[in-house]
DNA sequence: AGCTCTTCCTGAAAGC
DNA sequence: TGCTTTCAGGAAGAGC
């Protein structure tokens, strides 16, 4: 499940492989991946130039010429892949671009989970607009002052990607583990210290996994096929019934806001 | 504002 | 063994 550091994996990938070159057709397989909007995507895209890659929470940017920018997002189960010659479409794929060189990228996605909008230039009609601040540049002020001003668990705060962006079930359990927090604890109750706390445990954690490439759990693999290796660094999240590596107490699984919670019931105290 | 539930989708894993 | 059910989760939308 892609989640920044893995999608900051895949823009490195992709940066080596297709940065500056241009499409010269794109098919889409799954519409409603594409929103439907099968043609504009197909035929707006042709022609352009991908001059810049970038993130925004778990949002791929392809900044392209002519002052489009097309948003990909993994969702589940999304994958980029890049060959260098043509390569036949996968049951799964839900897109194809070829570039004018002859290579392809193909945007894998099993359960259609994934993303493509194509923006004219107003950057207003990208659902970026909404996405909270990214939790690698958000200062501790600015991150003490938005989770008091909210009254809800900490956990679902997390994941909520208008609050802050980029991260997703399993980064939220390791920050909070890390943090010693309980994911049922209430925003605005959390004190200053804890809030530092978690506010360090989560750069901590997402450098480490960029580091090392993003994460292997959903069999993730990147751009060029090598699969990450942040796996052997989870502490809690689907380690149920392990022994806490702090405290040795069984790591415990609870559902908070209708997602899987690990947690170390004695480290993380409600 | 924020909670819960539902939907989308497929494959893996658990249950019988 | 083999079929059936459940589960997983990012995001959005409904209803309370």
């Amino acid at each position: 499940m892609p989640e920044l550091p893995e999608v900051q994996t895949v823009i490195t990938g992709l940066k080596k492989t297709v940065l500056k070159k241009t499409f010269a057709k794109a098919t889409i397989y799954a519409p409603r991946v594409a929103r439907f909007q099968i043609k504009s995507i197909e035929k707006g895209i042709k022609g352009k130039t991908i001059l810049q890659i970038t993130r925004r929470g778990k949002n791929i940017l392809f900044e392209l010429s002519g002052n489009h920018t097309l948003l990909a997002h993994l969702g589940m189960t999304g994958h980029m892949f890049y060959y260098s010659k043509k390569k036949a479409k996968d049951k799964h794929d839900a897109a194809i671009f070829r570039f004018k060189d002859g290579g392809e990228l193909h945007f894998h996605d099993t359960r259609k989970f994934g993303k493509l909008i194509l923006s004219n230039g107003k950057s207003d009609s990208l659902p970026t607009e909404k996405l909270g601040p990214e939790p690698l540049e958000i200062t501790l002020p600015e991150f003490i002052k938005l989770f008091h001003s909210k009254k809800r668990m900490v956990k679902p705060a997390l994941l909520d990607q208008t609050i802050l962006a980029g991260l997703g079930n399993i980064y939220a359990d390791e920050a909070l583990f890390e943090a010693k927090i309980h994911p049922q604890r209430i925003t605005d109750r959390l004190s200053n210290e804890k809030l530092k706390a978690l506010h360090s445990a989560i750069r901590k954690i997402l450098q480490r996994a960029i580091k090392t490439g993003g994460s292997s759990v959903a069999n993730y693999v990147d751009v060029e096929g090598k699969p990450g290796h942040f796996q052997i660094y989870h502490k809690v999240y689907g380690k149920t019934g392990h022994a806490c590596p702090r405290c040795g107490t069984k790591i415990k699984r609870i559902v908070v806001g209708q997602r899987s919670s690990h947690f170390c019931p004695r480290c993380q105290k409600l």
